[in-house]
DNA sequence: TAACAGGAAGTAC
DNA sequence: GTACTTCCTGTT
C-alpha cells in the first residue's frame, strides 16, 4: 500500500468526468474505486476530509505506472490559478470539478474507447467496453484473487461476431476495420508517440482512419497521447459555448492546457443538475 | 401501462 | 443534409 498527500487529486471526480471508460466505484469497499490499465488491477482509496490517498500496489507499481497514469506530477493549482476569475462560469466549473485529472491512458484502449462513445452515452460505451472485455480480453487474477478482465489487443478483436455481443451498434465495422489494420501493420500508432509530430499532423492521421471524425481524433490526443492542448468539441461544449460564451471560448487565454480547461467544462456541463 | 419520441463525448456518405 | 445501433429518459 502507497499512501500520498496530494493536492487536487479526487478519485471519485476523475472517475465520473467522462474521460475513461473503465474506473468504477467499489462494489462494497468504502471510498475506494477500481482502476485496470497498463495491465494492472489498483483500488485506490480516497481518505475522506483529508488529501490523503492510498494505492493498493507497491512502490515499485506506483513509481513506474500510477504515478504517469494519474498526471501527479503536473501541478493543477497552476492551471487552476490561471482561470480568469471574471469568468464566472468557468469558476464554477472548476470549484466544481476540483480533483479532475487529465489520465494518461493507453493509445489502444483510448483509441477503441472514443472510437465507440460517439453519438453515445457513458453508461452504454461502459457497458460495450465491459462485455468487450470480457469477451476479447485477457482474463487475470489480482493479488487479492480479484479476477479482471485486460482491454483486448488489436488480434482480439478481429471477429465482428464478438464484436456484436458487446452492441457496440454500427460503430463494430470501425473497431473491426482498425483492429485489422493495426494487425496487418497499415496503422501504426505508436509513430503517434513521436515528439516531433505536431498537433497537427497527428489529428489528420487520426481522422485518416475508418470511424474517427474531428472530436474522437482530439478526445485521443487528449487522453491517449496527453496533448493538452486539445479541445474536443461535443454536444455538451458547444452547448455550453453557444449558451455561455456566445459562441466564441477564448481558447488562446488558456493557449498550452486548454483541454484541461474542457474538462472542468465538460464535466461541468454533464453534471451540475444532479449537484445543483 | 406501454408506446413513442428525443437524444446520446459523431462520422461516413 | 441524412442514416446509423442500441439504450435510456421523459412524455402521453
Amino acid at each position: 500500500m502507497v499512501t500520498k498527500i496530494l493536492d487536487h487529486f479526487d478519485i471519485r471526480q476523475i472517475a465520473n468526468s467522462g474521460q475513461c471508460f473503465r474506473i468504477n466505484k467499489h462494489s462494497s469497499k468504502q471510498n475506494t474505486y477500481t482502476v485496470i490499465a497498463y495491465g494492472k488491477y489498483l483500488e485506490v482509496i480516497q481518505v475522506p476530509e483529508s488529501k490523503e490517498v492510498k494505492f493498493n500496489c507497491t512502490d515499485k507499481e506506483f513509481e513506474e505506472i500510477w504515478k504517469k497514469y494519474f498526471d501527479l506530477e503536473a501541478n493543477y493549482g497552476y492551471y487552476i490559478d490561471h482561470v480568469d476569475t471574471e469568468d464566472k462560469f468557468l469558476t464554477s466549473a472548476v470549484a466544481a470539478g476540483d480533483g479532475i485529472r487529465i489520465l494518461r491512458q493507453e493509445l489502444w484502449e483510448t483509441m477503441v474507447s472514443f472510437i465507440i462513445s460517439q453519438n453515445n452515452n457513458i453508461s452504454r460505451i461502459k457497458k460495450s467496453i465491459e462485455v468487450l472485455c470480457e469477451f476479447c480480453g485477457k482474463g487475470q487474477k489480482a493479488g487479492d484473487g480479484t479476477i479482471y478482465y485486460l482491454f483486448p489487443q488489436a488480434e482480439d478483436l478481429l471477429d465482428i461476431k464478438l464484436l456484436q455481443i458487446a452492441k457496440l451498434g454500427y460503430r463494430d465495422k470501425y473497431i473491426q476495420k482498425l483492429a485489422e489494420n493495426v494487425v496487418a501493420g497499415e496503422i501504426n500508432m505508436e509513430i503517434l508517440n513521436n515528439p516531433l509530430l505536431t498537433d497537427e499532423y497527428i489529428e489528420n492521421y487520426l481522422k485518416g482512419i475508418y470511424g474517427i471524425g474531428t472530436k474522437v481524433a482530439n478526445c485521443i490526443m487528449l487522453f491517449g497521447l496527453h496533448k493538452i492542448n486539445s479541445f474536443p468539441m461535443d454536444t455538451w461544449i458547444k452547448k455550453i459555448i453557444r449558451d455561455e460564451y456566445n459562441g466564441v471560448f477564448p481558447v488562446d487565454q488558456y493557449n498550452g492546457f486548454v483541454g484541461i480547461i474542457q474538462q472542468y467544462i465538460f464535466n461541468y456541463a454533464m453534471h451540475r443538475k444532479e449537484e445543483g
